[in-house]
DNA sequence: CTTATACATTGACTTAAGTCAAAAAAAATA
DNA sequence: TATTTTTTTTGACTTAAGTCAATGTATAAG
C-alpha cells in the first residue's frame, strides 16, 4: 500500500523533503480499530507511535476503582503515543478508539533514523510534545486549582471560540466530556442544570448555546455559581 | 567567563562533539537567583531556555485566590523552561528559585541552530520532554483518581527508594510538599498524624522513618487510612 | 537572649463533589 | 415498531478535604 498522500499532510511531517515522505511511506503500517477498541493500554511495552489518520481516540489513565481520567482527544493528523519513542519504553496510559479510526504506526527506530538525519522533522516533534507539555499544566492547573463549574464554562467557552459560533455541538458524550474535566457525569449533569436554571446556558443533548457569554466569562475566570 | 566544564557534564549536551560544546559555552549566559527570587513568571515571554547549575528551583502553577501547585522541582543539571523555545512563545508556568541558585540561559534561536547541526541534542532534548510529559501523566492521575493519603505514601516510599533508605530526610519544607501532592499544609500535617498513629512512620520535623513499609505500599496501592 | 517572622499543628466548621440507587430519556439492535 | 442497552438526570446521603482561627514550635534577626 501507499501512504504517501496520508502522510505529505500530516503537520508532524512538514517541511520534510519527498525522500524522507517516501521513506516514512515505505515504513508505516496501518492499523485500524473499530469503536470501543483498545489501541494500547498503559505499561504496554512500545516499540513505535502512531498517527490517527481518521476517526477520534482518547488517551486515558485509569483508577484501581474504574474511574477514568481523559488525558488528551487525538483528533485526525495528529500523533499519539510518542513518549516512549523517545524515554522509557512503555505507554504511560491507555489508548482507546472512540470512533471507528484509521491509524499509522511509525517504528522506533526507523523514526530515530529520520531525525538524525532531518532536523525538520526533530524541531516539529519538540514542538509537538511541547504543546503537549502545555497542554498537560492546564490540565493540572483546572485538577489542582479550579473548581468543576469554572473547568466546564472554560471548556464551553473554548469550543465555542475554536468553533467560532455560539451555539457549539459536543462531539464527545456528556461521560466523556465529565471524563476530561476530572469528575463523574452526575457531576457534569448538575452542572450544567444550574447553567441552564441560571440562564447561562441552553442544553438540548448534545447542542450547547450559549446564552450569557459574560456570565460564563466570570464563572470561567473564577466566580461561583451558586444555588 | 567560560562555562565549558559547567556545560559538557550536563546529561542533555552528553555526546556532543567538543565544538558544540564551546560553542554552547559561547552563547550561554550566567544568570544568579537568591533565594526566594521569580525566575520567571506564567505568561512571560521566552527567548530561551535555562540549565540549573546548582541550587533547586520550583515550577508552579497559581490559582486566582493564591493557592500553589508545584508542577516540578528543578534539581542541578536540570533544564527547565523549555517548552516555549519549541511551542508558543510565553512560559505557561512560575519558576521561583527555592534556594540560592545559578542557572545558564540558552538563547533560542541558538539552540534551535544547533539542534538542527546536531540530532543528538535533538535525541537528548525529546528524551527530556518525554520525560517530562510521563512524569505529568502521574500527576494527573494523582490529582484526579487518588486521594492525598495515597499521594503521600507513594511520596514517602518513591523518595526511601530513591535514597536506599528507610528514614528519609524530606528537602523541601512540608508546605511545599503539600503543593506539590496537590493539597494544603493543614491536611498534610492531619495525614501525616494519622500515619504516626497507625504506626506507619515516625516523625521529627523533616526526618521521617519508614515504619511499616508493607502497609505504606497497601496505602499507595488503594487502601484507606481511616481513623 | 529576646523579639520577630515564618512554619506547623490542632480544633471546629463548611463545602464541593463523590456514592448509591432509581427513574427517565435516548440510542442501538432485533 | 418493539425491546434492549446505554446514557443522562434526579434525589438522598456521605465524605474527603477545604476554610478560618488559634496556638504551638522552630528559625532567623536584632
Amino acid at each position: 500500500m501507499d501512504f504517501k498522500d496520508s502522510i505529505r499532510y500530516i503537520p508532524l511531517f512538514k517541511g520534510l523533503p519527498d525522500r524522507q515522505i517516501e521513506e516514512l511511506s515505505r515504513i508505516a503500517i496501518r492499523y485500524s480499530f473499530l469503536k470501543d477498541r483498545i489501541i494500547f493500554s498503559e505499561g504496554d511495552e512500545a516499540d513505535g507511535f502512531y498517527v490517527l489518520i481518521s476517526g477520534r481516540v482518547k488517551i486515558y489513565k485509569l483508577s484501581k476503582e474504574g474511574k477514568e481520567q481523559i488525558l488528551h482527544i487525538v483528533e485526525a493528523q495528529e500523533p499519539f503515543g510518542e513518549v516512549p519513542a523517545f524515554a522509557g519504553k512503555r505507554f504511560p496510559a491507555h489508548a482507546e478508539a472512540i470512533e471507528d479510526s484509521i491509524t499509522l504506526f511509525f517504528p522506533r527506530d526507523a523514526i530515530v533514523q529520520l531525525i538524525k538525519n532531518d532536523p525538520s522533522l526533530a524541531l516539529n516533534m519538540l514542538a509537538l510534545l511541547s504543546l503537549r507539555l502545555r497542554q498537560f499544566t492546564v490540565l493540572v492547573e483546572d485538577l489542582s486549582l479550579k473548581e468543576v463549574p469554572q473547568r466546564l464554562a472554560a471548556y464551553i467557552l473554548l469550543i465555542g471560540e475554536r468553533e467560532k459560533t455560539d451555539e457549539i455541538e459536543l462531539n464527545i458524550n456528556k461521560k466523556q466530556l465529565a471524563s476530561l474535566l476530572g469528575t463523574i457525569p452526575e457531576t457534569m449533569s448538575r452542572i450544567l442544570g444550574k447553567m441552564v436554571s441560571k440562564g447561562l446556558i441552553d442544553v438540548q443533548g448534545r447542542r450547547i448555546k450559549l446564552i450569557d457569554k459574560k456570565a460564563l466569562e466570570e464563572l470561567a475566570y473564577g466566580a461561583k455559581l451558586d444555588i
